[in-house]
DNA sequence: CGCCTCGTTGAAACGCCTCAAGCCTAGTGG
DNA sequence: CCACTAGGCTTGAGGCGTTTCAACGAGGCG
């Protein structure tokens, strides 16, 4: 069996993922029509070439950028990917969220990035080392285009981010926490339309809103008292009152009522 | 004189920006060398296309994404561009922070995207509509690498910030924000090595720090007292103690000294 | 059954926010 | 040239809220 820094490549399997993806024909796991995925088999055939290979990561594992080779493009297959910053006295926070479709480019970075790559919950994800990756987007330019739209649309779903971790309160933070895991995350069968399913738990939702775990317990509470979601499982939202949800992930809850 | 959104395209000449630019032959304003400017003319020759212009912009100007025509993409050339977000009870975010290199690409945005694009000083932006530079991108291959180069930079240092805003006390904001300036903002001449020039103001600071003008005013003055750094000028940061103001925006100063 | 982890709830304290006032610079008009 | 105003930066004092510390119950697993 092939390894690669603990990882074996060969354990992942197309039908593990049946169960949470988009009914594509070609079953990568990406979202959205023009994938990387496609592109790369017509690109190079149905065999793919040295340099990209799937990989399955366990909950809690990681990838050390440092020991990956050739500055490789992932793109997540399913599950959940997070880069994982600490700081010296244990402070861990998720400093980006990566979901099925979005790609981690770890090409070309001109500065060291300091965080782990870590999953979140079981995941796949596939890699393309820099050199298949390149040769990619100059064959194929829907590739190109949609490498370009997806990057993009992530770097404003940041600045999104940025905006809730910057000024809003706990409960706003939840709530268009909320809201952000309903459009990126696909909707489960068996779920109903409104009902998000939370792929980790507390400790990570805390630390990917700049809250500890205990305030997004108290938000998760107070958000239920009010009527605006239920949930039946901690880890099963369902959403009672869209409007309300919205205004208050829009700033509807101020720290004081003010002058 | 060619108006649009109320912006005068001739208003803008190239050596209003002669003080604070690279020294590269095309004066454009970028930092790289392969930039889009440089693509820019090789490809459509000295004459530039229509759909691309330059736009001076003063402090506190702002664009509205919804008037601006074709999905354009906005290379920063000199000055500094925020994307700003308001809540609705009056809280200022700037979520995101363009500097002289730095795009916005407004082209492919799936989501229709809150905030205005606001000067934070007197700026020098081109404007290239979408046809423009699709085109671009895919007779230059050198254009190319240098966008999504340029774009993934931008998203790990927006990945950096979120880190800043999670779970850094105020000072270590501050202390990051020196740093992040110290990295992104070209030398002035005449400045000291280790001295920057903050472009902005403490509200400006304040919003993309997710803090209170006076919160940045005391950490300001307790880094001084602790002869980390020294402000001979409220906009002007000179680092006295680099390794303990490094230190300290990586997490030394935490908000209790815990067990 | 014991152990560990996770989620929730409670109580207290520290810290940032809020409100307020004073200082300084810059711009304006007399 | 100076009075006056306006806006930004700084500093002070107090309150509220999140953090911190702690305990409890539920679920998973050896």
């Amino acid at each position: 069996m092939r390894t690669m820094n603990g990882l074996s490549a060969e354990s992942y399997t197309e039908d593990q993922d049946a169960g949470n993806l988009c009914s594509l024909e070609h079953s990568c796991g990406f979202h959205s029509q023009n994938c990387i995925c496609a592109a790369l088999r017509t690109t190079f055939g149905i065999d793919l070439p040295k340099g990209a290979h799937k990989y399955a990561l366990a909950t809690g594992q990681e990838l050390d950028p440092e020991t990956l080779p050739n500055s490789p493009v992932i793109g997540i297959l399913t599950g959940a990917v997070a880069i994982v910053a600490h700081l010296s006295d244990g402070r861990r926070t998720i400093t980006g969220l990566f979901l099925p479709g979005d790609y981690i480019n770890l090409a070309t970075l001109q500065r060291q990035f300091d965080g782990t790559i870590t999953a979140l919950t079981p995941s796949a994800v596939q890699l393309m080392e820099y050199p298949v990756f390149e040769k990619l987007l100059s064959r194929s330019d829907t590739a190109r285009d949609h490498f370009i739209d997806q990057t993009n649309n992530f770097l404003f779903r940041l600045l999104d981010h940025s905006n809730d971790l910057a000024k809003k309160t706990p409960i706003e933070r939840i709530a268009a926490f909320i809201f952000e895991l309903k459009s990126r995350m696909l909707p489960r069968s068996g779920h109903q339309f409104n009902s998000i399913t939370i792929p980790f738990g507390r400790r990570d939702i805390a630390d990917y809103l700049g809250l500890q775990p205990e305030t997004v317990s108290r938000g998760f509470t107070t958000l239920t008292n009010e009527g605006v979601i239920s949930l039946p499982e901690a880890d099963l939202v369902t959403i009672e009152d869209v409007r309300r949800l919205r205004l208050i992930a829009n700033g509807g809850r101020p720290r004081k009522r003010g002058a």
